[in-house]
DNA sequence: ACAAGATATATGGATTTAAATATATTCGCC
DNA sequence: GGCGAATATATTTAAATCCATATATCTTGT
């Protein structure tokens, strides 16, 4: 979907509740793998995958294969007033994301990662 | 629809082209009539008046009759966040508003309303 | 004050269109 | 081959739209 990023498109994306969770998480903890956000959700790997592909080709969302794992962050290029949006909306709703944080934290084998620096 | 306010709730109501733009004009102006939406979006009365009934039953706008008008506004007690939510992505997206907000101002007939102090 | 007509808004019901989900399968990297 | 991730297809579910009609207010005439 190459569309501009309208209010619209942008509201669209985060309209399903898998979505916002996912996207509010990534925005929370800078990037997430695929099984990180299935842990942290608890649902199953090909609807996690289909809504990041959604997010993807909308625009938000990158993804950045590392392996066997693929890391999905914020695109760099996301507009100043969707980053704004998503920092609101995640600083206000931190008990709304709470119990999907606590999944993520307590997930085991969860793949190690040498810090955001690069 | 009487369930909570969270960031999905809200997201999906701003997810269709119609309700956003709608929302972010009465952001922009204070608060809007039916008619003046369905001239400002040159769409059909019934179609405007669903969606605004769909964003008062969430929560989002608040309605008040006024003799023959009933006017729109945001909800007085939506949350702080959804409400900067609203600011940013209006500030940042005047051009995407841009006709309707002529079309608003060239509204004949438009009916008068003596400044919102009280 | 009452009936009739005009304007503004809301809703009912049928239809179309789009989005979400599940299961199975495929692809890519170690 | 085994694990993580993506996609295909069929199915279900939900949302948007249209047209007709209903309600509410205001106006005018009697």
């Amino acid at each position: 979907m190459l569309e501009p990023l309208t209010p619209a498109t942008v509201f669209k994306c985060l309209a399903d509740e898998t979505r916002a969770r996912m996207t509010l998480l990534i925005t929370a903890e800078g990037e997430l793998c695929v099984c990180e956000l299935t842990t942290a959700l608890e649902d199953s790997q090909p609807k996690i995958s289909r809504h990041l592909a959604q997010l993807r080709n909308s625009g938000l969302l990158e993804d950045q294969r590392r392996g066997q794992w693929v890391y999905y962050r914020l695109h760099p290029q996301l507009p100043e007033w969707a980053q704004q949006l998503l920092q609101v909306t995640l600083q206000a709703n931190q008990t709304w994301l709470a119990a999907n944080i606590d999944k993520l934290q307590r997930m085991r084998n969860r793949p190690e990662r040498q810090s955001l620096c690069g």
